[in-house]
DNA sequence: ACGATACTTCGCGTGGAGACGAATTGATGA
DNA sequence: TCATCAATTCGTCTCCACGCGAAGTATCGT
């Protein structure tokens, strides 16, 4: 059994990676599966498998299995919900997640099986949403 | 320069180790010198000195140089003071800082050079304050 | 002027975080 | 049934966080 300063700590080191709060901030509109947000952060799928865990032990996300992909969400209470609307509320207007942002639309837009086929080539989708000022525009269905 | 994004991170890399939370709710009533801060929690000099310096660098405490004592207080914006709001709700009535909070009101009762004298037995104190029911007692002067 | 005191900096050793690729698990579809 | 594919687990490497003691810096008291 924890006490709630071990449970404290854990939050904030769940939160003290870049990558993961990213993921994060990913997760505000609503559920993705693995491959989707990690061909936003580009890391090894073992990796982010970790980075998954940490965050979901640490009371952050929770996880659904739909046939053979799992799907994350934001799922805190308590401590964690309060640490997650900080953590949303200062980076609501971040560069970098608006950058995620803009490649996350773009890739849900999307059927889910593209994302992890040989061909698909995130740099240049990343080319073709990123720069540009229109942050976000593609939205269909797979959000959630 | 960093981004938003590192900067979130920095302070949750610093709020991710147990003895600097503990620290942060220690300073929740006012400024403490480093001596009477590490007679509660019980590191080396050299260990919470570098404690206090990664608290000081992510932007959650102010130092004040006060003849050869040197004391910590809270001083955060932005991101940094949300994120010291969330800490503070969570640890409201955490077992952890109410012992500390009972040490500390014991040690704030003496005079700051008593701290470090050599006949100085923290753990004496320690028995009388913090085992027993009643969870703080002493509160005189100096905690502010 | 000199020693004592409060804190920081430096150097070092140890353990864990974070990266990857390889192997495993579980579900789908031919 | 068996190949395929998403995701996780495992093994390994590297590097940084964290602990300490020793040495350095600054200030006070005599």
């Amino acid at each position: 059994m924890t006490g709630p300063l071990d449970q404290l700590v854990a939050i904030h080191k769940a939160l003290a990676h870049p990558a993961r709060v990213r993921v994060v901030m990913m997760l505000r509109r609503g559920e993705l599966c693995v491959c989707q947000i990690n061909a936003v952060i580009g890391l090894a799928p073992s990796t982010m498998s970790a980075h998954l865990r940490e965050l979901k032990d640490a009371g952050l996300l929770a996880e659904r299995k739909a046939g053979r992909w799992v799907h994350y969400r934001l799922a805190a209470e308590g401590a964690a919900a309060a640490a997650l609307r900080t953590v949303t509320a200062a980076l609501a207007g971040a560069p970098e997640v608006a950058a995620d942002a803009a490649l996350l639309a773009a890739i849900t837009a999307l059927p889910v099986e593209a994302v992890t086929r040989p061909e698909f080539d995130v740099a240049a989708l990343r080319r073709t949403c990123c720069p540009p000022r229109r942050p976000a525009r593609a939205r269909e269905k797979s959000t959630r």
